[in-house]
Order: C-alpha cells, then structure tokens, then sequence
RNA sequence: GCCCUGGUGGUGUAGGGGCUAUCAUGCGGGCCUGUCGAGCCCGCGACUCGGGUUCAAUUCCCGGCCAGGGCGCCA
C-alpha cells in the first residue's frame, strides 16, 4: 500500500540542509537509495536531484510503528519524509534528518534491472534498456544538467549579439542535397525524407533581411557508422549571417564556445565534480592551422595523408597529438566540401570553409557561402547534382541574396568536449543509433 | 558495411567436452544502536539463439542476433 501526496510538499531538497538548520523541521522527498538497518537504528539514504541525505532513525527516538514503516522500505521506492534536522559530525555531510512521519509514495518492483549506487557498474547497453534508472544516479544525470546549460548560454550569446531564433522543417521533399543517405519516410501519398540539415533554409533565410539567424534542433543522417562519436539523430546549433565572410564566422563560433565553457565552469560546479571534470576556459583567439598545414603535420607524424583528401581517422588522431584543446582547420580544398560553400577567387580549388576542432575531434564547420547564382549552379553541377532539383533554393539567390557564412556546431559532440564523455551515447537521453530506436 | 574480441544469475564477472558452474553485488529471511562499499549467518537466482560434431555440448565447429574495440561511411 502506498500513500498519497496529499498536501505534502517539498520544503528542500537535500543540498539546502545544513547544520544551522538543527531542529528545523523539513520535507524531503526523493528515492530510496540504500538502507542500512542496524537493528536498533536504521540508516536511509534519501536521494533527491541535487543530492543525498541520510535519514537516520534511531529506535529511541522514534515509535515502533514508524521505525516497522522504515524497515519495510525497498531500493528506489519513492519516499517523503517529514523530520528535524540534526547536525551532526557523524552524519555524512555533517547533516541528517530525524523522521517524525513518512510517506510510500510509490514502490519500486526489486531486482533493479540496474544499480544506482554503482556498487556493479553497468554497461551502456544495459544501461539505455533501462536509461530512467540509469539517470538517477548523480554522474550520468550531470552531464544533462551540463548539456542543458551549455545549450542556455548559447541561446543567450546568440540573443545578445542579434540573433534570432527560427524553426526549419524537418520533412523535406528531396533527397537532391547531396552527400549523406537520407532516411525516407511516407508523406501521405509520396515519399518524403528527413531532413540531414538545415543549410539550404537557414541560406534562404539570408534572402529575407533578418540577417542573423540561429536554429537548434535535430538532424538526421541515415549512415550506418558504427562508432563512438556518430548517432542517426543528433542536435545542431546552426547559425547563418549576412553581410558576412568566414572570418565573421568563426569569431561568433569561437565566443560562443568559449562563453559556453566558462557558463558551465561556472554555473555547474557540482556537476563538474560529480564527473571528475577539471574545465580549462580556452584562450581567445583559437589557433588557426591551414589545410596544407595539417597535412605536414599529419605527415609527419607518420601517417599518409594527400592533398585534397579528407582526414581520415588516423589523421585526426595524429592532429589531436599535435593540437590540445579547440582549433580551427581553414581553407580547405574545394573539391571535399559541399557546393555552397565559397571558393577564393583567385585560386578556386581551395576554399572559405573551416571546421572546429577539439583534440582529435570534429565539432563544428562552416564557411562563406557562394552567393552568386550562377556559381552556385556552376558548383551544383561540378558536385554531379542536378540545379533543377534546387530550383526553389536557388532562386533565393536571383532577387538580392547578400554575401553571408555560417556553420554548424554538433551539440553532443561539444557536450563530449565539456564533460570528457568517450561515447556520444552518453550524452543523449534517449541515442538513436544503427541498432537501437527503443526507448 | 568490414576486421578483431566476446555473449554465463537482475547487474558485473571466473571457468570449462561429463562433477553441486566461481566470485562479487543484488534479492528473501535472521542477528546487530552510528552505518557511510556496514558486518555476520541461512537461503534464492545463470551458461544468447538455431544447426552440426560427439555416447555426452554451457564448453568444440558453422550461422543468426546482440555487444565491446578498431576502421570505413559521415555534402
């Protein structure tokens, strides 16, 4: 039997005790997180949000009839206790709660399919059947709570210098842009896709004179990529400017990643500590290193590298020996990056496209946009593609499309970055993956 | 998709052609008034699926599924 909340309510949660609130008497409310009866006392560990408190229930000082509600107690029931505080040194945290009165406010099935305290670890495939459990415990909840803010702060920077938000479709009619695979879905009578990005809409957006324009949201990729740091559906900070170059670009990417550190650093603390993560805030400007830099670089670290090839794996790894922390890579060839994207003028077989590093990892990239009908379509067809599958795109740029860049930042991948996660699954809720599409 | 490794109680593991399948944690019961990875006693609970070899397969072989690591793919 459990009972109701009734008029209950929560006065703290478990961070807010401290020892000058002795006699004070409190409502918590939370999980059961271990039990230890002693026999003649018994120790509960309260676990709420923020923390843990040890409701400590002496048989002295409490009735039999209270102290049998307490021993019933199962693992991860949820509970509200009403009692005093005491401080005391014995306490962990120097802080404990004697209960006066106790409410079930609902019962936990036993065995855990997973457990919270860690005494077991689990693996990440377990712990995503059963990834509520897996959230209760504070270290894996840490890295949300990280993720959460990281994604405030950049909404906030973005608002501050003249952003505006918008929304995108997620259903698009074509599968015509190119590159990745798309994951095909039936629209009524038709075929339709999901949408792998945001690009052509937030460039169309450029047409329109709102000029800055920023959009978080998901974006699908139907690769079959089997690795730690790909998921099929992630989150992308994307952002476009007009009146803009590449260089523009990236002093908006750096700024916000570096306020998107510091805003972490320093509104979750405790978070940090619960993952064991020292954040560095790094120095403005980044390091910028040039494509045929990298590749000497690559080289000679002994790993084969051409010119106008992609990085492959080994060359990321080799790069992230080389560079600690955030870095640009700038001018890339032309020929490994999307159509929109600007190539110099004099010499058109590099161009204006740049990504963001951190470490071995890719986080981010983007670029001046060709802005130029005609080229654009010039590039559209270099690229094998057909301009007339483009046609409502494309003439965005016929009636007054003014120069503009932006990119495109993963938000798992950065929340990678901030919480030193190794698999990008860590920092999604529910991952999509080749294999997993429940819960 | 490819390569390597693996799949044993709820969880995490040891092992292995025939024996009561190891350990920890957990769960159930008992003892215990300061635990904090509580302790002690008793009990419960498992060999991924399909096929093959064999007198006998959880163990060996083949395949599927799934996982871990690496790579590829990722405009």
């Amino acid at each position: 039997m459990t009972d109701s909340l009734g008029n209950w309510r929560r006065t703290h949660y478990s961070q807010e005790l401290d020892d000058d609130m002795d006699g004070e008497l409190v409502t918590l409310m939370g999980w059961v997180h271990e039990i230890r009866d002693l026999g003649g006392i018994i120790f509960v560990l309260l676990r709420d949000r923020n923390g843990i408190t040890q409701i400590t229930a002496p048989s002295k000082k409490i009735s039999p009839e209270l102290l049998g509600e307490i021993r019933k107690l199962r693992k991860e029931s949820v509970l509200a206790v009403r009692g005093k505080v005491q401080g005391s040194p014995k306490a962990p945290g120097g802080v404990e709660v004697i209960p006066e009165e106790i409410k079930l406010l609902n019962n936990s099935e036993q065995p855990l399919p997973l457990d919270p305290t860690e005494k077991v670890k689990a693996e990440i495939d377990t712990r995503l059947d059963s990834r509520f459990l897996d959230i209760r415990k504070h270290g894996v909840s840490a890295v949300f709570k990280i993720k959460s803010t990281m994604l405030h702060s950049v909404r906030v920077f973005l608002e501050k210098n003249g952003f505006m938000e918008v929304n995108t479709p997620k259903l698009v009619g074509s599968a015509t842009e190119g590159g990745t695979e798309l994951f095909p879905i039936t629209y009524f009578e038709r075929e339709a896709f999901l949408g792998q990005s945001p690009q052509l809409y937030k460039q169309m957006m450029m047409a329109t004179g709102l000029d800055k324009v920023y959009e978080i949201a998901p974006i699908f990729r139907a690769e079959e990529h089997d690795t730690l740091r790909h998921l099929n559906e992630v989150i992308s900070i994307d952002v476009e400017v007009a009146f803009a170059d590449q260089e523009d670009a990236m002093n908006i990417l750096e700024k916000l990643v570096h306020n998107a550190i510091k805003e972490v650093k320093e509104n979750c603390q405790a978070e940090l500590e619960d993952i064991g993560v020292e954040l560095e805030i790094p120095e403005l400007p980044f390091p910028r290193l040039e494509y045929e830099e990298v590749i000497d670089i690559v080289n000679s670290k002994g790993v084969p590298l051409r010119h106008g090839e992609d990085l492959s794996r080994a060359a990321e790894k080799a790069l992230g020996e080389h560079m600690d922390g955030y870095y640009f890579i700038t001018n890339w060839p032309s020929d490994i990056k999307p159509f929109y994207v600007m190539p110099h003028e004099d010499e058109p077989e590099k161009s204006y496209a740049f990504d963001l590093m951190y470490k071995d990892l890719e986080i981010s990239s983007g670029a001046t946009r060709v802005h130029q009908h005609d080229l654009l379509v010039e590039r559209i067809k270099k690229q094998g593609l057909n301009p007339d599958s483009f046609q409502r795109y494309l003439a965005a740029f016929e009636y007054g499309m003014p120069p503009h860049a932006g990119w495109g930042l993963g938000a798992e991948r950065f929340t990678m970055c901030l919480t030193g996660m190794k698999n990008i699954r860590e920092t999604v809720l529910f991952p999509r993956d080749r294999r997993r599409l429940t819960p």
